[in-house]
DNA sequence: CTTGGAAAGTCAACAAGGCTGACGTAAATT
DNA sequence: AATTTACGTCAGCCTTGTTGACTTTCCAAG
């Protein structure tokens, strides 16, 4: 019985089973990212302005401090992206009422248009494997992808599941 | 009944839970390289040197061309890696004998204990979390990568999964 | 009110790792 | 003999990450 996952054998403990699930990390990222770079190419765009674009769009007027704990880049290279999105209007910059050294930002009707065309995109990719596989299948994949975050980045990602 | 994941409702294909999907990829992604990313930097290599050792060390006596097809990117930027890893004594290429105009590559000894280390960190975070998640999660979790893989890449995928 | 520190923005320089295009060589195939 | 395939390499470009240094703005504590 080489595939009855666990009990007490814990025969999915394995260094073979751990490779395949390294191995599908790295190939289902591949697809994960695909859509999103198809699009973003031929725009002046890629994929750190993507990322900016949807943490914006998941939590609206949140500040530049914020954006870069989540991002984990540092400021100046989220600032090149932020610069050129700003410019092109597709995010708006807002100073802090109550703290005016914060810039809250916000996506503008453009920037929602584009973050909608990509975020379509990327559930389509996600809905069908969902589908595929199914809900248990589904209740699974976020549990091993939760336990795999450094505990930094699960903080970072609870708080944004909880909070919208 | 909010979280009963599944039957005729399909509540876990809503745009939330989609949403969250994309979020713990993003977050576990950067859980799942940040310990080969450790331990090479400080070395001259980087991640792009970390696939080519694992694929390498994966289908040992494989060509240029297949490696490429695995990895998905130009003969250029393959070549810079594999180039660096060769004069550096942890691959060894050698020319085909049925087909001499192939390269056939192996890890060198000095190879092998680099691979080892790169993948028992990582081995050792996934299997972390396998544990914390347990074999249903696991199963659901390979399920779920599998199916949002391109086509081709599945290919891949389920060539190195059988093969070894 | 002054001062220290936090938040943000910016300039400059650099590196990794993608990419395209062009070219060369050896070997296999036709 | 001609063509195609596999590989290697030169040159140049782009994105996106990094450090380091410096400035402006502003809050808060002394």
């Amino acid at each position: 019985m080489p595939e009855t996952a666990g009990g007490e054998g814990l025969l999915f403990l394995t260094d073979e089973q751990l490779r395949k699930g390294i191995e599908a990390m790295f190939f289902a990222y591949r697809g994960f990212t695909a859509d999103p770079d198809r699009i973003l190419e031929g725009m002046d765009y890629g994929r750190a302005h993507h990322r900016a674009i949807h943490f914006v769009h998941r939590s609206p007027g949140t500040t530049v401090s914020n954006l870069l704990a989540t991002l984990g880049v540092t400021k100046q290279s989220l600032n090149r992206v932020l610069r050129t999105l700003i410019d092109d209007g597709l995010v708006r910059s807002e100073k802090g009422r109550v703290d005016a050294r914060e810039r809250h930002l916000f996506l503008t009707e453009k920037g929602l248009i584009l973050e909608r065309e990509l975020s379509d995109a990327q559930r389509a990719r996600m809905r069908a494997a969902y589908r595929a596989a199914g809900p248990a299948a589904v209740q699974g994949f976020r549990q091993v992808l939760e336990a795999m975050m450094d505990p930094e980045m699960r903080k970072q990602y609870n708080r944004l599941k909880e909070g919208g």
